[in-house]
DNA sequence: AAAATCAGCAACCGCAGTGAA
DNA sequence: TTTCACTGCGGTTGCTGATTT
């Protein structure tokens, strides 16, 4: 037995809808919201509609400030980023980019942007030398980026700022009273930012990527408070690169440094969209129907990560995670 | 000019999560 | 604790206009 229809199926209307269909709803919304039941919306609006079909056309397509029309460069790097970070979480995507909704990025991802990717990825295929797989010559760099990085920065007191087009998206456990933390310099754990171009997640945004991600989330680490953020900024360095540096070593004995390759196999692999964790366990993705694959090393390299991010940034917090997951042993 | 194919996108479907009873 | 109604989400479908053959 089948789950019940949300609604009679015969009698509501279904199909495109019609300019007064639009306003009547429309109408009635601004006058008296929702009412929190989008079952009986139909009913009281006088629409031969099924409830769910009233809310998908308010949210996609009628509710104010709603953004049709090209995507920005800005967008598309946001989109890029956080698909190659969190899968195909659409709403989670689209509530960084005011004015678009999940079903505009999904089907812009899904008819256009994953195309260009592959293109211009194909065209810098063609014009760069190879040695051995891509993937390797790119940890390779990115540890010798992140050796430098650290060789440079860990010695002063720095601040470093990525390039202003860049994109950092993260995801932060840091903890306030943690024996390494305590063992170390003071806000070791802290992060600082720059101040410009910042967007930051609310928190329901962090607890549904904490929970769908399966993350360590609020009070995990021995027992202690932690908290988590989750930033995306166009400048993001840490104040102090002893910590890190010691959770990278950690993580350098548990982990091969990867584009965390590991991180997502280990840590995520529970809640990760499936097609990138098949990009990543086998370099292919299928894509739904369309009968088009895409690679993790045909697309990954397109992303703009700063030097080294997940080894600057996520190993010591992978490290946690795994600790609390109880993926690696106390 | 007509048919076939493609691309973009709005809308639908069904599953999973949530909260109230 | 269980059941059920409802919501939200991601995957998929199918329509329509554009482009190609």
């Amino acid at each position: 037995m089948g789950r019940a229809p949300c609604c009679d199926k015969a009698n509501v209307k279904r199909g495109p809808w019609s300019p007064e269909e639009d306003s009547k709803l429309k109408a009635y919304i601004e006058q008296h919201g929702t009412g929190g039941n989008w079952i009986t919306l139909p009913q009281k609006v006088g629409l031969k509609r099924c409830g769910k079909s009233c809310r998908l056309r308010w949210l996609n397509y009628l509710r104010p400030n709603i953004k049709h029309g090209e995507f920005t460069d800005e967008e598309d790097n946001i989109i890029c980023t956080l698909y190659m970070s969190i899968g195909s979480r659409w709403s989670i995507i689209a509530a960084q980019l005011p004015g678009r909704t999940d079903n505009d990025i999904k089907n812009y991802w899904n008819t256009r942007l994953k195309k260009k990717l592959l293109l211009c990825n194909k065209q810098r295929k063609d014009h760069r030398p190879r040695t051995g797989s891509y993937i390797n010559h790119n940890k390779l760099e990115m540890m010798k980026e992140h050796e430098n990085f650290f060789a440079t920065h860990q010695t002063i007191n720095n601040t470093y700022s990525w390039p202003s087009q860049q994109i950092l998206f993260s995801t932060l456990i840091a903890p306030q009273n943690h024996d390494l933390a305590e063992s170390s310099s003071a806000n070791s754990h802290n992060f600082q930012h720059s101040t410009t171009d910042q967007v930051y997640f609310s928190q329901d945004q962090l607890c549904q990527i904490s929970s769908t991600n399966q993350l360590a989330s609020m009070n995990l680490v021995n027992g202690n408070t932690c908290n988590s953020s989750v930033m995306i900024s166009n400048g993001y360095y840490p104040s102090n690169g002893v910590v890190i540096n010691n959770g990278l070593q950690e993580y350098n004995n548990y982990n091969s440094v990867g584009l965390d390759h590991d991180a997502l196999n280990s840590t995520h692999s529970q809640q990760v969209d499936k097609s990138v964790l098949e990009m990543v366990n086998s370099s292919t993705i299928s894509t739904t129907s369309q009968d088009q694959s895409t690679s993790w090393e045909e697309l990954s390299p397109l992303v703009n990560y700063p030097p080294s991010v997940f080894e600057t940034v996520s190993p010591y917090y992978v490290f946690e995670e795994q600790r609390y997951m109880g993926l690696l042993k106390q």
